[in-house]
DNA sequence: ATTTGGATGAGTGTATCCACTTATCCAATG
DNA sequence: CATTGGATAAGTGGATACACTCATCCAAAT
């Protein structure tokens, strides 16, 4: 059964069963305080319980799932304060990955920049993926930072989010402020002025919270 | 071997293994690019291969070891870059932690801050535990901030470079200047301005980073 | 002497097995 | 009828077994 040398399967057991478990946690298909089945979801992927028990350990580093001794994996949800503490967190490393990108961002960069931007408001009318579209951008700019952990930190923490975002676009409407906003990050990163840029990302992220936070307290989204 | 119901070990193999090796990397018994061989920590701490490898898993996604498949584990050690990176990491996340931490601290939170730089002074005389207490100091300022997550992030950032403090500080000379810079937080902290105090920390943790770097790069210390 | 190819052994990844813990459910009891 | 206690099932943590991969080393060939 292990021995096919011509599969061409991702290199690790352990690392298919955790891009799948996260596939899920994102796309809500593994609900928060829903529990992981080890064996289940081994059964479904076709492996045995072990590297997915080992795939749960990293998502619990990731502070994705809990898992509590002898009580089993579930998906962690996020009290109010949590999704709070994590735009707080995104906030100033975001802020800084602006920060630093912005004298390398160059015109190719900008060109890039409207079309994601132009890309996320069409996703918005039709399609149902504003949220993807909303991270490819923010990921886009961050990534003209160079700095491959940090990139890693920020990305660890919006997929925490992700759930609650795509429910907050699923039973609210787009934010409609957010066009303009992610226009005036690009303005400000055309300026050059790696404070401001870095000011009105932070801000820009700040702000969001309330309105994501205030959400989910309406709908009992927390944790 | 395992039903022992009064042993008040800890409640997991893993985390026990976790937590060895974790203090093997910080005190630096386990050194940057030395490989970390399961069966042998496994017998050293009186269990089985598996659990140790579940730690491996945690450790590599926090950043302290890599796992490259079917070539095993081996301590992290950072470029002189990556050292930076975290510097700046730790340099936003702690700024914020004090920014919030401001409002909350009382007079006997500034009691035990005095003591901890008595603490961490006394400890550059004799003791080699400099960087464990000024550790503590930072770790106690933060604690107010009242952010888990936050803390968390902190803590695993600063674990990282610590092997590196500890030869920096064991090489080279106790920073001199650290006694005043602390201070002047303190003082800040008393003054209850959050900006400033936030803008203050940021500071003094970027100041250090070029001095251990460049220490860094003389002694070849990067991996 | 240097290079190459294969044997050998160490180490890794996964499956399976076993002991133990926790949860569930039902019956007996107050 | 509510509560409690125990049987039973489900699930978890850990150990072991096994197949495979990679590295090392030595011998043969150039």
């Amino acid at each position: 059964m292990t021995g096919f040398s011509s599969m061409a399967t991702t290199s690790t057991a352990e690392g298919e069963a955790y891009r799948f478990i996260l596939a899920g946690i994102r796309t809500a298909r593994f609900k928060a305080g829903e529990r992981l089945i080890p064996e289940e979801i081994a059964t479904e992927i076709g492996m045995s319980r072990m590297p997915v028990r080992e795939a749960f350990r990293r998502l619990a580093t990731e502070g994705l799932v809990l898992i509590r001794p002898n009580r089993g994996c579930v998906v962690a949800g996020l009290t109010v304060e949590e999704i709070f503490e994590v735009f707080e967190m995104r906030s100033v490393l975001e802020g800084l990955a602006v920060r630093l990108a912005v004298p390398r961002l160059d015109s190719d960069a900008f060109a890039e920049l409207d079309r994601l931007l132009d890309r996320m408001e069409r996703s918005g009318d039709g399609g149902q993926d504003w949220v993807a579209r909303h991270r490819e951008f923010h990921e886009y700019i961050c990534s003209f930072a160079n700095r491959p952990k940090l990139l890693r930190q920020i990305a660890s923490l919006h997929v925490t989010i992700e759930p609650y975002l795509r429910i907050w676009f699923h039973h609210a409407a787009k934010p409609l402020t957010a066009r303009e906003e992610h226009q005036a990050i690009i303005d400000s990163l055309r300026a050059g002025d790696p404070a401001a840029a870095e000011a009105l990302m932070s801000e820009h992220i700040l702000t969001t919270a309330p309105t994501l936070t205030g959400f989910a307290l309406e709908t009992r989204g927390g944790g």
